[in-house]
DNA sequence: CCACCAACGGAAATCGTTTGCGGTCTCGCG
DNA sequence: CGCGAGACCGCAAACGATTTCCGTTGGTGG
C-alpha cells in the first residue's frame, strides 16, 4: 500500500493505461466498456485490463458524463430528511436508482420554496439527469420551471395540480375517509381532523376525505389547519381544540401532527384511548412505538416506484401508468382501541 | 418561458452566449465569475450578463469540474438512511457543507462491508472532493484504502482505530459509565448491557465503559453483545436475558437495542421501571417518545463538525483537532424514575 | 498469386469550461 | 506626434473520456 507516502498519488487516466498497455487510448476505452460493437483481439484487451489494474485506473465520470451528455445522477428534494417517513421513501428511491446504475443526490428543502428552487439551480447546473420531488406544493414555481424546460421530474408522496406530470402517491381521500369510517364504526360523532397545509395536495386531500366521509356518516368534523406538518404544530392544533368541549376522536393528517395531538391530550388529562381516540397517517416507525392507528404507506415501495418511473423517462421505456396511486390500509392499534382502558407502553 | 414547446430546449452553453454578447467565449467566462483578477469594461460585461440571462445560460459543473479538477462534491457513508440517529448527522452536515457551497452524495451502505467499498468507487469515479464515513468498522479495508491514497475522509461517530485519522466522536467510554453511575445511584447491582457489535468502535468502547464503571463500583456487569444496531437485534438478546434470573437494570449501546429490550421487556411482563430501569445511547426522537433514560448526543452538531472538518481539510486551512470528542450528556427520562410506579403513554 | 474482406486499432473531433499568453487599442505625457 | 503603459479581450491549450472515420493488417478464396 501506498509506497509513496509522501504526496497525494496522482489519479491515473486513460492515457496513462494507454502508454503503459503500448495501445492508443481509444483502444482502452474499447477494452474497458463491454459494448457490443467492440472487437478487440483476446490478447489485447488483457494487455489493456492488466496495465489498467495495474496502475488502479477508474475513468473519470466527469469526463464521460461530459462527453455523453448524461451523468447518471438523479436529484432528490425533501422537506426533511430526519423525517422518518421521508427516510423510507429515500431509501427505497436510493436503492432502486442504484440497481440501474444511477446515484441520488440529497436535498434538504426544509419545506421552503427558495430553497426549493436553489436546488433545482445546484442540480441543474450539474446536470442530473432527472429529479425525484418530495417536497412540492400545489401552486409551485419551481416545478413550472421544470415542466415549462421539459425536464424530467417525478412527484412523490405530494402532486402539484399538473395532470400530465408523473406522479407516485396514495390515495388519500379514500384513506381519510376510511380513518373517519373506522372511528365512527368505535361509536365517535365529534371527530377533528388536524390538517396538514391546505397548500399540499396531502393535506388538502386527506382534509376533503375527512370531510365527504363526515357529511355521509352525518357526523361532525371539526377541520384545524396545521401551519406545518410537524410535532409542534400538532400540538399547538391540539391544545386550542382542547380548550372548548374537547372531541372525543382526533384525526392527525401525518403522524407526527398526532403525536403532538398525543402530548397535549396528556397535558389536558385525556388518557388515549379511552377519553380521545387517536389516529395518524403514514405508518412510520414512530407510530408502532407509540402504539398508534394509522393508514400504513408502503414507504420504500413509493420511493423505489418513483424512481424506477423517472429512469423509465430518461431511458425512453413505455410508460404504463403516469399517475401511480400505491394501496394504502388501516391498520388498527392501541389508539383507538375499543372496550380497553389504558394500556401502558413504559 | 418555454415557447418551444415542442422539444426539449438544448441548453445553451458559453459559446451561445459568447456569440449572442459578440465575445469570445472566454469573455463571457470572465465576464460571470467574479474574479479579482478580471478586468472588464463595464459595458462588456452588461452585455454578457445580459446575454447569459437572455439565454438562460447556466454554467456547466460537470465542465468546469473536469477542467477545475474539484467538483465540490462530498460523499457520505451511511449505514442506514432511515434510522434517526443518523438522519440528525446526515442533515447537519448537508446544511454545513451547503453553507460551504459542496453538495452531499449519500450512499446507504446497510452496514456492509461490500457495499461500502462498491460505493468508495463509485464515490471516487465521480471524484467527490472528499468523504464522510459513518459507517466504519475497526478493522475497515475500505479506509484503509483511502489512507493509503491519501484520499480525504473524516470519520463520524464511529472511529477506526487508526490514530492519525480525522475524526468527530463522542466520548463512548465516559458516557457509558455515566449510565452505570446513574443506574447504581439508583440502586440497581444487577445491571445488564446490550452491546453493540464489537467490531465498531462505538460497540467496543460502551461496553469497555460499561465494564470499567461496573468494576469500580463493585457491581456485576452482564454484557450481550448484539449483532447488529436493530430494534430486532435488542429484542433478541433481550429475550435471552430474560430466560434466567432478569437483571434489575438493561442498558442499550444504542437507543434502538434499548427499545428492543423495552419490547421484550413487555412481553416478559417486566413492567419499566418498576421491574426493570432501562437506558439508552444517542438521544433520538423515539428516545424522547418511549421517554427513555438516554444519552443526548448533539447529532446535527456532530455532522455539521465532521463536514466542515473535511472542508477544511479541502481548502487547506489549519486543522486545529484532528480527533474531535464532542460532549454528551446524561438525560434522564420515566424508564429509569426512581420511586415512579407505572407511567403510562398510550 | 492476386483481390477482397473482416478484424483491429490509430487519429482526431468533441463535450463545455478556465486561463496563461500575448496582441491590439486607447490614453496621457513629453 | 511618438511612445510606453495599461486595459481589455481574443486565442488556444488544457481537463479526461468516447466515438466516428479510416488505414493497416492478415487471412481466404478464386
Amino acid at each position: 500500500m501506498g509506497q509513496d507516502g509522501r504526496h497525494r498519488r496522482a489519479r491515473s487516466t486513460i492515457t496513462d493505461v494507454a502508454k503503459a498497455a503500448r495501445v492508443h487510448p481509444s483502444t482502452v476505452s474499447r477494452a474497458l466498456s463491454a459494448q457490443p460493437g467492440h472487437i478487440l483481439r483476446p490478447e489485447t484487451r488483457a494487455r489493456v485490463v492488466a496495465a489498467a489494474d495495474r496502475l488502479g485506473y477508474r475513468p473519470s465520470a466527469l469526463a464521460r458524463s461530459l462527453r455523453l451528455r448524461r451523468t447518471l445522477t438523479l436529484g432528490m428534494l425533501v422537506p426533511d430528511i430526519a423525517n422518518t417517513f421521508l427516510a423510507g421513501i429515500i431509501k427505497g428511491a436510493e436503492e432502486a436508482a442504484h440497481e440501474r446504475g444511477y446515484a441520488l443526490v440529497l436535498c434538504n428543502t426544509g419545506d421552503l420554496p427558495e430553497r426549493e428552487a436553489t436546488y433545482i439551480r445546484v442540480l441543474r447546473e450539474r446536470e442530473v439527469d432527472g429529479v425525484l420531488v418530495a417536497s412540492t406544493r400545489m401552486a409551485d414555481a419551481t416545478v413550472d420551471g421544470m415542466r415549462a424546460d421539459r425536464f424530467p421530474f417525478v412527484l412523490v408522496n405530494r402532486g402539484a395540480g399538473g395532470t400530465d406530470d408523473l406522479v407516485v402517491t396514495v390515495d388519500n381521500i379514500a384513506a381519510a375517509a376510511a380513518v373517519v369510517d373506522h372511528l365512527v364504526s368505535l361509536g365517535h360523532t365529534r371527530i377533528a381532523h388536524v390538517a396538514g397545509p391546505r397548500s399540499t395536495t396531502t393535506g388538502a386531500e386527506r382534509a376533503a376525505g375527512v370531510v365527504a366521509a363526515a357529511r355521509r356518516h352525518g357526523v361532525h368534523a371539526e377541520i384545524v389547519e396545521a401551519e406545518t406538518w410537524s410535532e409542534a404544530e400538532g400540538y399547538r392544533a391540539a391544545s386550542q381544540l382542547f380548550r372548548g368541549e374537547p372531541p372525543t376522536a382526533a384525526f392527525g393528517a401525518n403522524d407526527l401532527l398526532a403525536l403532538g395531538v398525543l402530548r397535549a391530550a396528556r397535558e389536558a388529562g385525556l388518557a388515549v384511548p379511552a377519553d380521545l381516540a387517536l389516529a395518524g397517517f403514514n405508518d412510520t416507525p414512530e407510530a408502532v412505538l407509540a402504539d398508534l392507528t394509522t393508514i400504513h404507506v408502503a414507504q420504500e415501495e413509493m420511493g423505489a416506484h418513483a424512481a424506477r418511473l423517472l429512469i423509465a423517462r430518461l431511458e425512453g421505456e413505455p410508460i404504463a401508468e403516469r399517475n401511480v396511486v400505491l394501496a394504502a390500509a388501516l391498520v388498527v392499534r392501541g389508539s383507538t382501541a375499543a372496550g380497553i382502558v389504558r394500556r401502558r407502553i413504559a
